[in-house]
DNA sequence: TTGCGAAGTGTTATAATAGTACATTTCGCA
DNA sequence: TGCGAAATGTACTATTATAACACTTCGCAA
């Protein structure tokens, strides 16, 4: 419920009763939604729900998918605006790099994270990045750059995928 | 021609002598090509020629153009063959922000760049981040992640564009 | 020097991701 | 109750990226 730290971050990365903390992460998401006036429709609801079922990042046409075969409108257009609209309001992430959104793990705290995308599991892990924020900003400064916004993606090898365990292979690097 | 400073990066965003920097990398590209028994061909050293000339990102589509407007094949792998090459031999990078791909400036360092992009007027500076890194690094080994790339691209403002001086918009936020 | 295998090039076709435009419905609110 | 704004659904299009295969060129060794 408050920021995120590393054993909160690390915990995406192992077995966890993940329909507890989705519907945690959910009931955070709509505290947000009526505190702010946010219109959590049942599409976008139902979209963030399909990124919390699944814990890791989904692309617009696998969440339209979902969609569809459950009587949502079937263009891309439901998808992506509903993911708009989640990202916009910090519900969800965009990860450019998989072209793929996750729903935020943190949705009651202002944030801007960096991502850890697990090569192996595909499973994707949000962290606090404000180190990393103020180190761009830093480097910025160096070069009178005035930076707005930071995407810090990386792609590596989740602790349960580690030398010893041995997971299931899903994404490319 | 070694690694680069703050005042390299910034030169990125400044008037200069264009032709003259532009060389100086392709040099150092051909230097690299020979050292390393990279096959440097027609297609591949135009399109990082092209990369140089605009000094910018520019998408594969953008490079294509000009690739059959010179006489070489006009379908999209030849385009994406080349800066795949390139991209793979540290002579250009991919900016996943942009869907785009700029020529690296330092190709005889080894390094591993964050990326300034001005959202005025979409100059891309490219800068050592290495104190970013570590900060990553140190994100990940708290959580038990084993961090192989991170991709780290900053939007903002960049000097020219500041208050003061009013370039053209070209890119979206 | 010839000729073989690997690397590079070009082409067709298609996949995957994303956005525009517009009609219709629903919602909040006066 | 009814108006204007927001949300939804649809058709259509744009943009980015890859698969598959034929042909050529290159490096190198017999
Ligand atoms: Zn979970
Ligand atoms: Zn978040
Ligand atoms: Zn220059
Ligand atoms: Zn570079």
């Amino acid at each position: 419920m408050t920021a995120p730290t590393p054993s909160d971050t690390a915990a995406a990365f192992e077995r966890h009763d993940h329909s507890h903390c989705a519907g945690a992460v959910m009931q955070a998401a709509e505290g947000r939604a009526r505190a702010e006036g946010l219109r959590l429709t049942p599409v976008r609801r139902r979209v963030l729900e399909i990124l919390l079922e699944e814990h890791r990042a989904l692309g617009a046409y696998d969440i339209l998918d979902r969609l569809k075969a459950e009587g949502f409108g079937h263009q891309p257009p439901v998808a992506y605006r509903a993911l708009d609209f989640l990202v916009e309001h910090g519900l969800a992430h965009r990860i450019r790099r998989l072209n793929a959104f996750a729903a935020c793990m943190h949705p009651d705290t202002d944030h801007a994270p960096a991502f850890f995308i697990c090569a192996q599991c595909s499973a994707v892990a949000e962290s606090a990045a404000t180190p990393l924020r103020d180190a761009a900003q830093a480097a910025g400064l160096a070069i009178g750059f005035t930076i707005e916004r930071v995407t810090i993606e990386a792609i590596g090898t989740c602790p349960a995928c580690h030398p010893g365990t041995a997971p299931s292979p899903q994404v490319p690097s």
